[in-house]
DNA sequence: ACATTTTACTGATTTAAATCAATAGTTTTA
DNA sequence: TAAAACTATTGATTTAAATCAGTAAAATGT
């Protein structure tokens, strides 16, 4: 653990900035010290926003896999960012000579492919309202960890992450207000009705 | 490793038979000696099958997680496939004692998260084409590692597969049967232009 | 060997959601 | 501070793909 402690790096992202790119080579693991990034895949005309990881987490675990130099995907700063980063050998080598430290490791990419499922079947089989919801509970219980939170994140991100366009995004939010499921008041979305929200979700 | 030997159980499974239902206790690790199986959700009205999983490969690894005792998904035999349960306590010390042990298990973990980007992409924002081109990619490829294969495997699962109606999937089909894309054969399917169906999978 | 169930296929119809178009309101930035 | 560049919103139109409906062909069970 030492070894990490000397060899680390401190940097500070500012809103927008980009932590890495697709496609360019992995040196370090990152990781989120302060701040809130969205780590996303670029289409020809369309994002795909796969996560967003607050504080406290690894950006790129996936990138510690043996033989694996090129990031999979990119990531960007929400708001001002402190992140960590470890040299990736050193990192390789704590794992592959601490047990515990690699389990623990493991936990995590465990919870992430969990995770994972459930978004898959939400992205694929339950439609707009349905995937709206998911995200919606996503940001309040795994994210912000509260039922109202600024929302600094745009509407058009909001359909990145859903997977819908940014004009849905807006008439789902509206029929939310609507149906006293959510309150909006300029940034900030609290969700009033979470059983409905809840319901929603489960019913697609 | 001698450990493992000694607490493992051979079990042999029919066709269509299931190895594991989503929401049931987990007790072991499953590692698939021979044939080939389908690890998937079901929703109410619909399925979706998340990966295949060929001889060689753990199914449920992401059930190692320390706390998390239930399957997140069900496994089902698409042939006769023998299948090597490993108590997963055992597993688990063996992770948490030996560290090559599970960086190795670290590396699998890694490829599986890549893989999900990709099909993350694919199922939420190429269309039909696109879809159903990358899953008979990823079969040709991944799976069957080579260009012409026996496909047991219905059009009401290659539907579950690519999230598309069984009907799309046919229309599909003939289409790159039409465009001497693939060629088939009772269910034999063999890919004839490859760069061409890499192609549509580009392109969407 | 026959009946039943599942699978494959095709065409017509419907629908969910994207795209298009147009305006107003906000940020950026020059 | 003005201009440019995004962001939010709404309604109308289009379209990709699902659903529906019906038939034929396999596979499965008895």
């Amino acid at each position: 653990m030492a070894l990490i402690e000397e060899n680390q790096v401190e940097i500070k992202y500012k809103k927008g900035e980009v932590l890495c790119k697709h496609g360019t080579f992995v040196s370090h693991v990152i990781f989120l010290q302060t701040g809130l990034i969205k780590v996303y895949l670029e289409g020809e005309h369309d994002t795909l926003i796969l996560k967003i990881i607050p504080a406290g987490n690894l950006v790129n675990l996936s990138s510690v896999l043996k033989g694996n130099n090129i990031f999979h995907y990119s990531a960007a700063a929400y708001e001002e960012t402190i992140a960590i980063l470890i040299d990736i050998k050193i990192f390789r080598h704590l794992l592959n000579t601490n047990a515990p430290f690699a389990a623990s490791i493991i936990d995590i990419l465990c919870e992430n492919s969990i995770q994972t499922f459930g978004r898959f079947f939400s992205l694929t089989h339950k439609q707009l309202y349905g995937r709206l919801a998911d995200i919606l509970l996503c940001l309040a219980e795994r994210i912000f960890k509260a039922m109202n939170f600024e929302l600094n994140i745009t509407r058009k991100e909001l359909a990145e992450l859903s997977g819908m366009s940014t004009e849905s995004v807006i008439r789902m939010l509206k029929k939310f207000k609507d149906d006293r499921i959510i309150s909006m008041d300029e940034k900030k979305i609290s969700i009033i009705d979470y059983d409905k929200l809840y319901q929603i979700s489960q019913f697609g």
